[in-house]
DNA sequence: TTATAATTCTACCTGTAAGTAGTATTTGGA
DNA sequence: TCCAAATACTACTTACAGGTAGAATTATAA
């Protein structure tokens, strides 16, 4: 019942970026050593950043990372997308299906609250809103 | 953000035995076609279940399992912590950890409504609740 | 021009959850 | 008694997320 490492990592990053004013570069040495994530593990992820468009990187001596977009238009939803880690309309909670209607168990009316604050939260939380909130560890 | 098989599995099985008349035995075969669960996989499981004293075993010829409580006895959160599965109070929605109230993110007060729901749910619904609804495969 | 510091690529290693195989043990019925 | 049907045990295999290694590429400063 938790996000992958990459999604945390991913989210992480990110925040600890949109913290940073916007034309500064950021290696990814220093995003390793703040965040405690493992070098090689994150480059790999930014690496997978810079492909999807959300972060531009300049190669070579003097070079590093920043947003591509806007902080406010970064959704947290759009980070958990690119590793398949959002919660579905359909996702069961007990991974069993869409059991619709007819055939339901009795914790489906009650994972559908939850559900449903979980996507909000996803989806209508921006980089911009969980950034300069001092959370980096 | 799911369950784990095992969990999930070990939840369709005790729901579905929950079904069954009390004296009733039920075996692995049936359990597994049934719910299709991959039979030697499940017999781990049903051997965890025993362990744990969730289930009686009968061995064997006309052998079989049989729950051991009253199914407004267990729950499903004692399910979840068989297998390390349940929500503890300080997880964190990022996996980062307990950035308690000073260093707080702006997803952790968003995340505290959705976990207090998936907490009351898996803590106050019993067998008996998911039981007989026909949510079998 | 050249050394150096950075990202990127390809490939591999590792740990854990999920699943499988085979054998031992138990027990009732023919 | 002996076979068949059932659970229990031990050990292995598979799949995949997480993590690592090293070389290739790029670009700047000196
Ligand atoms: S009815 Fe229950 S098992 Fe079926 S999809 Fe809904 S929550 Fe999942
Ligand atoms: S403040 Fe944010 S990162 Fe820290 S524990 Fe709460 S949700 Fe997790």
């Amino acid at each position: 019942m938790q996000l992958s490492k990459t999604s945390q990592y991913a989210i992480r990053i990110l925040a600890y970026m949109a913290d940073k004013k916007d034309s500064q570069l950021i290696n990814a040495a220093e995003l390793a050593e703040t965040l405690y994530i493992p070098y090689k593990f994150l480059t790999k992820i930014m690496t997978e950043l810079v492909k999807v468009d959300l972060v531009t990187s300049i190669r070579g001596r003097e070079g590093g990372y920043k947003l591509k977009k806007e902080i406010s238009d970064i959704m947290i939803n759009d980070i958990l997308d690119l590793f398949n880690d959002s919660i579905k309309d359909e996702q069961c909670v007990l991974g069993i299906g869409f059991c619709n209607g007819l055939c339901k168990c009795a914790l489906h009316d009650q994972w559908m609250k939850p559900k449903f604050l979980l996507q909000k939260m996803f989806r209508e939380s921006s980089l911009e809103d969980i950034a300069g909130r001092g959370c980096k560890k």
